[in-house]
DNA sequence: CTGTATCCTCTTAGATACTG
DNA sequence: CAGTATCTAAGAGGATACAG
């Protein structure tokens, strides 16, 4: 518990491809980019800024509070800007970053590819339902 | 637990960019990629066939319990093939399909551009902790 | 409207022990 | 070696109520 000389060494140093190693800070980042809900968040925010209750209707299945612990756990790393509109009611416009947009891009890339071959996988799993042997 | 048509039909449907519908079944795919585990599990393999205790060495943090889980998972999906060698000890070799080595292609490109960036979340995550206004 | 706070449930995930 | 089974702890996540 008091050695913490390694751990402040692990944490700071950043080694390329160190992200099987568990206190690898990339490891965070990746969770919240690929976060259940950030995908999604990515996608929508791809398109057009979104509200706060925007969001929360176009999301299936999200609650208010997943919703906005994602949204701050994506503003605290940078790929979402958070702007309120001091109107009354007050009016909070989710938009994208420069890095966040980037971010977006290449996580819709890979959900595309995804949808694509959704129906592959769906076939191999109906087959291994077959009886084996 | 007995009205299986409008399951069957929501589920067999596809609809493209219908990732937000909470029953649409490209998302479970897409979790299963990038899950947590999945994720590093797809980078070791891309670079070579691995057994299951070299991959449990590997991955830091992770226990056999999800290690196999997350390995049946990418085998039932089709990304993951699974060799046995039937030797004494037992000798399981896991590597990729086809499809399974395009999709550790995309997702090591996002991760190692996450990587990349993360040097630049770790400084807006500090800046955040500074005293606000 | 945009959240926060509380409570509560259920899943996830780790540790350990055990089997073929 | 390559898992499975079981138990338990921690956290994810939802519902509701409430505040600014």
């Amino acid at each position: 518990m008091s050695s913490t000389s390694q751990v402040s060494r692990a944490t700071t140093k950043l080694n390329k491809g160190d992200l099987c190693n568990p206190s690898c800070p990339s490891r965070g980042v990746l969770e919240h980019v690929t976060s259940r809900w950030g995908v999604l968040i990515f996608i929508l925010l791809r398109q057009r800024t979104h509200r706060f209750s925007d969001l929360g209707r176009r999301v299936g299945g999200v609650s208010q509070k997943m919703l906005a612990q994602t949204l701050q756990n994506l503003e605290a790393d940078g790929f979402v800007t958070r702007t309120v509109h001091p109107t009354v009611p007050p009016q909070v416009e989710y938009g994208l970053t420069p890095i966040g947009l980037e971010a977006a891009t290449r996580v819709q890339q890979l959900a595309v590819w995804i949808e694509d071959i959704t129906p592959k996988v769906l076939q191999v799993r109906a087959k291994r339902v077959r009886t084996p042997s």
